[in-house]
DNA sequence: TAGATTGTTAATCGATTAACAATC
DNA sequence: TAGATTGTTAATCGATTAACAATC
């Protein structure tokens, strides 16, 4: 209850910390500096101690953190120690199978234990190691396998209804890319990966930047 | 000059209307309030209002936004009025050839236009179209062809020389798909996408979830 | 010990929201 | 006109940063 009071932002923050932990565990680095770690991360080193404060003291004044037991440490806050988190996957067209086959997740303990899709050419199979049913079994699968995990990667027309379902099944954490607004109950996490989005707001800057380019070229524009 | 003091906050939220109001055009809806708006996108009306403020009065008191006008000029602001993006991608494995596939970008007016790989199994290939070249040959392209955005799907071990030659060869705004913390200087627009952090971060509360649970069914722990 | 760096508090900064006059 | 909703200002909220005593 107390630890729920951690601002989200600062959530989002710690796989950050600890990708870069492991970078430098990997690196054969043994200590480093909040100044050192925020360097690398392009953060403020008083951003790291404050978002670590949240949670204890992990670092000794003179010498910084140690780089295996933060890791460590951040590790378990979130959930990820020893333990394999376990998901279900909507949608097996060529993002779904692109997902499917990366390597990231199940290297990093994320793995897809069951896919299902509404195309009969692709129920039935089994891709990447993972058996494909029939989205309309994925009620009647979450009722005998309970997973707090789903990707989602159906179309976006498809999307709101199998969230629902995902959601009515007791899913509770979902990372979509379907690039569709999606409301979802408190309590229940969605996060929306849309590439597109951030490709047309990095535009505004190439535009400003053409502009601000045109007008020294130009000075009368 | 002057409009470069809007947050960058507010930037990145203006594709998310841009597409909601997409969706609303295409529903046939030829007016919406900043209420309705805000109540689908989640977001509240206030904060519209005032995102929009930014860029001048777009809406009618009593009435709301004309739909159609309003998403047009969004995408005017925005810089995707009536271009095509040009883009180059780094990293054809399977990542990038999802990437290549993947009919949302062009769809939306962002073209890849030559791909670049480091492995002879793939360099000389055409895969969507899309040519791929030997990655060495992408100062000489982009000396030629200047473009301004890029997408990198390369191995993290790779992605930090990659930025770098793109960032020496005038690309001022790139999307990673590659895990690692990559510094790009002033000016330059770096996104990255990583679904496996946002898993983690999200698998915090799961655990929150759980915790909770547990207490709930066990008051003594 | 001297130098370095933490953890934490208070100050600052910036973003969100509430409120409301203007007006369609 | 009455009702609705904008655009904008001021208030609130929350996150970041600076500063420094504590201490390794």
């Amino acid at each position: 209850m107390s630890e729920s009071t951690v601002p989200n932002i600062v959530i989002r923050r710690l796989p950050l910390y600890a990708r870069e932990l492991g970078l430098l565990e990997a690196e054969g680095c043994a200590y480093i500096s909040s100044k050192e770690l925020g360097h690398r991360l392009d953060v403020t080193p008083a951003q790291i101690r404050k978002d670590l404060s949240y949670f204890g003291r992990f670092g000794r004044q003179g010498r910084g953190y140690d780089v295996g037991d933060l890791r460590q440490r951040l590790r378990r806050i979130l959930g990820l120690d020893g333990r394999v988190q376990r998901m279900v996957l909507v949608g097996v067209g060529q993002l779904g199978r692109a997902v499917l086959d990366y390597a990231g997740f199940p290297m990093q303990g994320f793995h897809v234990v069951r896919a299902f899709d509404s195309d009969p050419e692709v129920i039935g199979r089994v891709i990447a190691d993972v058996q494909v049913d029939d989205v309309a079994d994925l009620p009647g699968y979450l009722e005998r396998q309970p997973v707090a995990l789903a990707i989602v990667t159906v179309p976006a027309a498809a999307a709101r209804s199998v969230v629902e379902t995902l959601v009515a099944g007791g899913v509770n954490a979902i990372l979509s890319y379907a690039p569709i607004a999606t409301a979802v109950p408190d309590g229940v996490h969605l996060r929306q990966i849309d590439p597109v989005m951030e490709l047309q707001s990095m535009a505004y800057y190439i535009r400003q930047g053409e502009l601000n380019h045109t007008a020294e070229v130009e000075p009368g524009g």
